[in-house]
DNA sequence: CCCATTTGACCGCC
DNA sequence: GGCGGTCAAATGGG
């Protein structure tokens, strides 16, 4: 994306940035206090008003997630989200903590493109094992938490690699929405210290999948995983689909549904859907936000 | 029987 | 050639 910024526009653009990323963050935190008025409140007294006001909140930080999406020149990649969409869509790709994308990163080079769509005959192989792509090019974002915590997404393994000069392996994950709706959104996940654990997931893509588990369904689901108290390598794997076969798509259909799997790492809510799954306020946080090259670094 | 996980094979990139 | 990412057959659980 060649986007030529005007000479003042440039100069100004991390200002700019950093007045957006202020504003997200204020945003956020009157979805908290929103959050921990509804919480004081008895269900169905003026629950709608609080609803529609984390609507709007919702909104908004899809406003900012989206400027700094243009800023980062991610416009072309087409993921630009709407205020509505928002609510469906939302850690794998994290439109709401899109700031955190590697911008540089999101941008798929023409060359790779066409690697990526030519076909590469597999007449001499087999079959389609390990035909595939580096995604190199595609935006990632890791976080280190001490627990595996869900995120909100479904997620299923299709991989384990021991990892060279790695204690433990690495377990591979992709959206369980991969085939039914062509949803890219992978991660990996590698615990990297034993005392006291922590574990990095690595986020690739973004989710384009739709959520559409039913709010009853995601209330079964988040009561088993707040049963379930992951322990070791293994769990990597159990956690992530103990809920497999009853609850195959485990997504969240509205911000609020998402938030209300937060109590399972223990974390104050926030209607950043990677804040709630990174355990930041839950102690062990590493590194807040990193990208695999460089760039962007944020702390929210 | 269906579906998720396991695990070894396969292949691209460095 | 090694490493790491993905595929898919085999396996096991519900």
């Amino acid at each position: 994306m060649e986007l030529s910024w005007p000479e003042s526009v440039l100069s100004n653009r991390e200002r700019v940035m950093e007045e957006l990323i202020q504003g997200r963050e204020l945003a956020s935190q009157l979805c908290r206090v929103l959050d921990d008025h509804k919480s004081t409140l008895v269900s169905g007294c003026g629950g709608g008003d609080i609803g529609s006001a984390e609507g709007l909140v919702n909104k908004i930080l899809g406003s900012f997630a989206n400027t700094l999406l243009i800023l980062n020149g991610n416009e072309a990649d087409g993921e630009i989200v709407s205020g509505d969409q928002i609510q469906g869509n939302s850690s794998g790709g994290g439109s709401a903590d899109s700031s955190s994308w590697d911008a540089n990163h999101a941008i798929i080079k023409s060359e790779d493109f066409h690697e990526e769509i030519s076909c590469k005959s597999p007449s001499t192989i087999k079959d389609r094992r390990g035909s595939y792509k580096r995604r190199r090019t595609s935006h990632s974002w890791t976080r280190d938490t001490q627990d595996l915590i869900d995120d909100g997404h479904a997620w299923r393994k299709y991989g384990q690699k021991v990892i060279h000069n790695a204690k433990h392996p690495r377990n591979y994950f992709r959206c369980t929405h991969k085939f039914d709706q062509s949803c890219q959104a992978t991660k990996h996940v590698q615990k990297i210290l034993d005392d006291p654990p922590v574990f990095r997931t690595t986020y690739y893509g973004n989710h384009t999948c739709r959520d559409y588990l039913k709010a009853s369904e995601l209330k079964e689901v988040i009561i088993k995983e707040e049963k379930l108290q992951p322990s070791d390598d293994h769990m990597m794997a159990s956690h992530h689909h103990n809920h497999s076969s009853s609850c195959d798509y485990i997504v969240s259909p509205h911000p609020t549904a998402f938030k209300s799997s937060c109590p399972l790492s223990g974390l104050s809510s926030t209607i950043d859907p990677y804040d709630h799954e990174g355990d930041v306020m839950s102690g062990l946080i590493v590194e807040p936000y990193y990208f695999d090259d460089e760039v962007l670094q944020y702390e929210f």
